[in-house]
DNA sequence: GCCCAGGAGTGCA
DNA sequence: TGCACTCATGGG
């Protein structure tokens, strides 16, 4: 089954190529997108952008559809910060994704001093040895392994598939998970959220914050890595070197609409500088 | 061959 | 608490 949605603020390659999913690749004329269990074909068609797949209730919450964004995008131009306003009107197209949290823990511990081609080729590769092989649209694809696969899988797994010294961080992590469940930490609101991912192995602050705005919905945080040390210093003159102090400028600055705004200037900076 | 990547853990002052 | 050092890997 099918839905469309208007293109204007909603654009596949916009919301794929960002950096908050690693799980996506053009195909035909759009793109093959898969989320936890469950894959997509998403594509423009005329002024409209068409999601194609077999559960349609669940895309349209992965792809945060319910939400305004012209709002978001009038509020992020107010500020009047050339670089901002900039990406906002050509990035009009981006959305958040309401993604599984448990694969945005993995995925994000993968991501640290990693580069992304390199993220999506182990998370690939990790998918394709635990996860389950399925097909959509003649298309055949793996699901993200369960934490009980890949608490089994061992380091030397993970280290087959690329993840180098990461690999155990990803064996404690998952064996943790497995004992403890992950779900306890649905409810909690972001500040005590962050503080208790920080307690898993190979989580810092700047993994906890991406887990919790695309994994949690935390859209208040505001997460600080190479780029946005780059981008606070040339486009907002800052004199701070501390990443904490940086987040809590940013934070303070862009209240419930920073995890937006990281966004727009994150991909806004890598895509036109 | 060097530099870098959506950083984090560890040890030591 | 702060800070330097180290940690695999491969794309550019």
């Amino acid at each position: 089954m099918k839905f469309d949605f208007d293109s204007t603020y909603f654009n596949p390659e916009q919301v794929l190529d960002c950096g908050q999913t690693f799980r996506f690749a053009p195909i035909k004329e759009g793109y093959f997108a898969v989320s936890a269990d469950k894959a997509c074909y998403i594509h423009i068609d005329g002024n409209k952008t068409v999601v194609e797949s077999e559960d349609s209730d669940y895309f349209y919450n992965y792809f945060d559809l319910a939400r305004d964004y012209s709002e978001i995008i009038t509020r992020a131009k107010s500020h009047n910060i050339p670089l901002l306003s900039r990406s906002a009107e050509e990035l009009k197209g981006l959305r958040l994704l309401n993604q599984n949290h448990e694969e945005m823990l993995y995925s994000f511990i993968i991501s640290q001093n990693n580069n992304i081609p390199r993220i999506k080729g182990i998370i690939s590769r990790i998918c394709a040895g635990l996860g389950e092989k399925r097909e959509f649209l003649g298309q055949e694809y793996y699901t993200f392994p369960t934490t009980q696969k890949l608490a089994e899988a061992g380091r030397e797994f993970f280290k087959s598939v690329g993840c180098g010294y990461r690999d155990i961080f990803l064996d404690e992590t998952s064996n943790r998970i497995l004992k403890e469940g992950l779900d306890h930490l649905l409810p909690l609101p972001t500040a005590e959220l962050k503080k208790q991912l920080l307690t898993y192995k190979g989580v810092g602050a700047k993994v906890a914050d991406c887990v919790a705005l695309f994994g949690f919905g935390k859209r208040d945080s505001f997460p600080v890595d190479v780029w946005i040390e780059k981008i606070y210093k040339e486009d907002f003159n800052g004199t701070l070197t501390d990443r904490n102090k940086i987040n809590e400028y940013f934070c303070s600055l862009f209240g419930e609409d920073s995890g937006y705004i990281q966004q727009y200037l994150f991909y806004g900076k890598r895509t036109f500088g």
